[in-house]
DNA sequence: TCATTGGCTATCA
DNA sequence: CTGATAGCCAATG
């Protein structure tokens, strides 16, 4: 009788795998020479506390060459993490116009991308 | 202004 | 359960 059921375990309400794409999708957006920060993919997917998830998305399945995850670092102007690290990210923003010294994004408030 | 602490999120060892 | 990650934020001293 009753078909109760569906059990969705806690992951049905995060919808990851969407989350995901998404953040593919979203970080695809990002113009050559801007940034954008973990915290606010998280923010404009609507997962404010998520900021880490989306590292742990990144480093898990980077595809390096569709999409330009060397332009999402932290909220503080540091550069984050890369797979091939941060000194190969560094360069690669570097190449961009991006101002880095010390692992450490000098005019971050400027090239901030706005979604 | 800087350093530390605790809470959040998801996954693995 | 604990600790560690490509993090963020607010509170505290």
């Amino acid at each position: 009788m009753f078909c109760r059921t569906k059990k969705r375990s806690q992951n049905s309400s995060t919808g990851l795998a969407d989350f995901q794409k998404q953040v593919y999708s979203l970080i695809k957006k990002i113009s050559k020479g801007r940034i954008s920060t973990y915290g606010q993919i998280a923010r404009v997917l609507g997962r404010p506390n998520s900021a880490r998830l989306i590292g742990r998305i990144l480093s898990k399945n980077p595809h390096l060459i569709k999409i330009p995850c060397h332009r999402v670092v932290k909220s503080d102007g540091q550069i984050g993490g890369y797979k091939l690290g941060i000194r190969k990210k560094a360069q690669l923003l570097k190449k961009e116009g991006i101002k880095i010294q010390r692992d450490k994004i000098l005019n971050f408030n400027q090239i901030i991308f706005k979604f």
